[in-house]
DNA sequence: TTTCTTATTCGCACGACTTGCTAATTAGGT
DNA sequence: ACCTAATTAGCAAGTCGTGCGAATAAGAAA
């Protein structure tokens, strides 16, 4: 995603309006790595503009995502989520706690998909699914007092 | 996912029952390579067999996930899909019509994620998003109708 | 076969997420 | 300062999926 200064300058030469809403969500977006659900988004723009609509962040992300600013990241959960960085990356998630982080990947170039020469493919999209550190910490100490008590614990644990 | 009867005699040595419903639904997901949503099936359920409820459906496709029979696909678009398919595969997306096709690909092994050594990474997914030939076709019919005419109908395409 | 226990089904209400609609407001040009 | 079209806010409504409870039926036991 553009800067917010940039995201002005291509809203006017659309001829869109630069409203304070959209400009607060251009700040609220730019750089942000967190993959903010829209509730969330808005969230942080009510703490700095109570009064603020939640249909305004809905329909200012959709515009974005229409001008090619940022792209929807679909993972199941139930909320989409946002992302403004428009490298070429991939996402990393945690089954735990659900967080989201951007990473780099070798070798998506290499993948050969088998049998589908009907189609024209465009676009490959890497998911790696996995338990991240602070997670994994939680697992143990949870095993250990699982340990302690009933081995039912530890079913709960995993799910 | 296993046959039919496999399924029955697996969900007997759970102590779970075997219900007309359930295999009619193990029937219908069975080898089934559709990713279907719930819905879907539902509708297809209905036809064997009226009165089926949609909660049942849902309750069943969730026993198999939990039995580790199925797995879910999320890829945006609103609803949940289905997937009895239980080899090493991932999917490839029509952006036009929706439709998922099954493929294996190679050079998955190779995938280097960078920078998330905090992570334990168990699963790896991969979604090649494209244009299916039937698509293309339309697009090609679609793309000269538009040039005999207004050049705002080939945005219509591309939407 | 009949009885009994308990899992299952059904269907409605509800919750989460997102969009449609519209009156009131406001950005930005004249 | 004025005008017009775009935008906002907020509520209604739509979609997808789950919680709940009464009625039903599977499967074991007698």
């Amino acid at each position: 995603m553009q800067t917010p200064t940039e995201l002005a300058a291509a809203y006017r030469s659309q001829g869109r309006k630069l409203t304070p809403q959209r400009q607060l969500l251009f700040q609220l977006m730019h750089g942000n790595d967190k993959h903010p659900t829209a509730e969330a988004l808005f969230a942080e723009a009510t703490a700095q503009m109570p009064g603020i609509s939640l249909r305004t962040v809905y329909q200012t992300l959709n515009e974005l995502a229409e001008m090619g600013e940022l792209q929807f990241i679909d993972i199941g959960g139930g909320a989409t989520r946002f992302d403004p960085n428009l490298d070429d990356h991939h996402h990393v998630v945690c089954v735990d706690c659900g967080q989201i982080r951007d990473v780099h990947v070798n070798g998506t170039a290499a993948l050969k998909p088998v049998g589908i020469e009907d189609f024209t493919i465009n676009e490959v999209g890497v998911v790696f699914q996995g338990v991240c550190s602070t997670c994994e910490k939680s697992r143990a100490k949870l095993n250990k007092a699982a340990h302690a008590k009933s081995p039912a614990q530890q079913a709960k644990v995993s799910k």
